[in-house]
DNA sequence: TTGTAAGCGTTATCAG
DNA sequence: CTGATAACGCTTACAA
């Protein structure tokens, strides 16, 4: 704005020919003499034309700009995902616009309507804990709008999806502190309305049930905040009793099993000798704090990437196979460290 | 796109009126008969009528839309900027777009471009690294366009700019650190062209010279890159010589003094008896580090909200007065942990 | 090879 | 109180 942008009125004004011509000539289309495709295109280098994306939007019903509505930017494993899709979406001429719901369904709802408004061609999603309710996404998938929703899945028909293998994930972590002679092992649940948070749980029942040991439920407990404080204050808590203590965590993500592992050190617990831990996610705090934490990791940059590519074949066919639902379940890893390793 | 979205020419044509009545209608113009407009309230409200952003961009030349230029999401610091940067603009009715570089001249000079492209109101910036030339910011001021530096200032006349008192933060974190009984304090510095690494590295000084304590060449070490393991190795290299060896860092930025206090660690120097430690920016790990990290803290939320209270008195005056060169410097404050703590 | 005109959705201006 | 028209910058039939 008040850019004084060159135009292809301009130029086509400068040069005495019609703007038609010069839109074309611009473009490399077929029967434009090379006379005035090279006058045109000197010229618009000199007066440092950009092509208007607004016009072109209005003109198209397409903005070339795909919408990322995500809880919050802070969060670490977020973030990883924001530079797959980036990547993605630029190697494709495509932009990025980022919306952040802070956790919020109201913010989440605001950004549907800007996505509305702003002709974005296609959304990835992860929504927010407080969302129940998937009116504001499904009114746009009746009309046949690309949504690919990832880590967070919805309760829906028909959505195509991307997410990490939760269950295996919190299987291995669990069976890996068995492994490593820990029997009494609490559980920092996720928020109970997402499907990762069950996922998670459901991995660490598997885990005790097959190694025979006997589940508690109040061993099991929900982390809704998610800060260090909520569950070191639990912790806190739950270590008090000599008698009845647990002897591990794991936790569905890295800054609750932080918290536990503060909670066993202010009550003076070696670990990972008396207390382990393993979190999720593989923050990049993990490995620095001490001792160095073990984590589920979940290949961000890769979920990132594939969604993108997902939604992009969706915007692009426009056909139905590209909208079949389904769910891409990516692989993840554990990165095991000290908190965790009792033996050798 | 494709969304089937109402328009105001459906509203008129189911009316029987036209277009202009019903935009009017639609926005409590003075001169509508009652009548008038509520049915078309009424219709709107019934089609899901929502105005299309596209069209009002091309129209005013004004997208209500401002850009964000960051080096990089994850960062902890910057991700909280966002979020006071977002709080300021909603609250305007203004949106907001974020373009990452990471830490990259060349995207950031393609971010220009569709900031340019896309009509987009102001730009708040926090140039990459890389970024020495600042020319791509210098042709939008020529044309009076609304730039806010935040963070990382440019060398270039007449800008608009928040940032930290990083100067006295970095005095405060060494002039503590002496306090404690710390003489042999070394550096570890950030990339030379940023302002901000010049203006921590003084405060550093200052504090030294104040103190009287002399200065050594050999101990002010750039870590460019920023990375953990970066610093680890620096100071592994440092701390190997038991009769010169330095007894406290102070680093630019967390993840460095991190990597610093690994190598102590490694070395098995006692934490802080032996070597002490104080970071820049108060990540949100640097508390469950061990020891946990002493740290100087940002009003990063706070940075956003003003570079945004300020771009948007530039894009609503468009006078002279808002662009008026100056520089608001927030204040520092030094968070005290275990990692800087010798005495009581 | 080039020009004309219509249209994307909205609003400001001028008429009625 | 309401309507017609033009314009924002661009593309694309259709015409020449």
């Amino acid at each position: 704005m008040k850019l004084g942008q060159a135009t292809i009125k301009d130029i086509a004004k400068a040069l005495n020919i019609s703007s038609s011509t010069v839109s074309r000539a611009l473009k490399d289309y077929p029967g434009i003499s090379k006379e005035t495709k090279e006058k045109v295109k000197a010229l618009a280098k000199k007066l440092n034309y950009r092509p208007n994306a607004v016009a072109l939007s209005l003109r198209k019903s397409k903005s070339s700009t795909i919408g990322v509505i995500i809880p919050e930017v802070v969060h670490f494993f977020f973030s990883t995902v924001i530079s797959g899709i980036e990547e993605v979406a630029y190697a494709n001429g495509y932009n990025v616009i980022l919306l952040q719901t802070n956790e919020n369904v109201t913010r989440e709802i605001a950004a549907v309507d800007t996505i509305i408004s702003n002709q974005i061609d296609g959304l990835l999603v992860s929504f927010s804990k407080e969302t129940s309710d998937f009116d504001h996404f499904k009114k746009l998938m009746d009309y046949h709008y690309p949504i690919v929703f990832f880590d967070r899945l919805p309760n829906l028909p028909d959505t195509v999806n991307v997410t990490v293998d939760d269950h295996t994930g919190a299987y291995k972590a669990v069976k890996h502190l068995i492994e490593q002679g820990y029997t009494k092992i609490i559980h920092l649940a996720g928020p109970e309305n997402l499907k990762i948070s069950i996922d998670r749980k459901e991995g660490y029942l598997k885990a005790l049930q097959e190694a025979g040991i006997p589940i508690r439920e109040d061993w099991i407990i929900p982390c809704p905040k998610g800060t260090p404080e909520e569950s070191e204050t639990i912790c806190r808590a739950l270590l008090s009793h000599p008698s009845d203590r647990p002897d591990a965590v794991f936790a569905s993500n890295d800054i609750a099993a932080a918290g536990a592992m503060q909670a066993a050190k202010a009550i003076g617990l070696k670990l990972p000798e008396e207390f382990g831990a393993v979190g999720f996610s593989d923050w990049q705090f993990s490995s620095m704090i001490a001792p160095p934490l073990s984590s589920v990791s979940q290949p961000g940059f890769k979920m990132g990437e594939k969604a993108a590519q997902l939604l992009l074949e969706m915007i692009d066919s426009e056909h139905e196979e590209a909208f079949t639902a389904r769910t891409e379940m990516l692989e993840t890893g554990l990165v095991i460290r000290k908190s965790s390793l009792r033996k050798g």
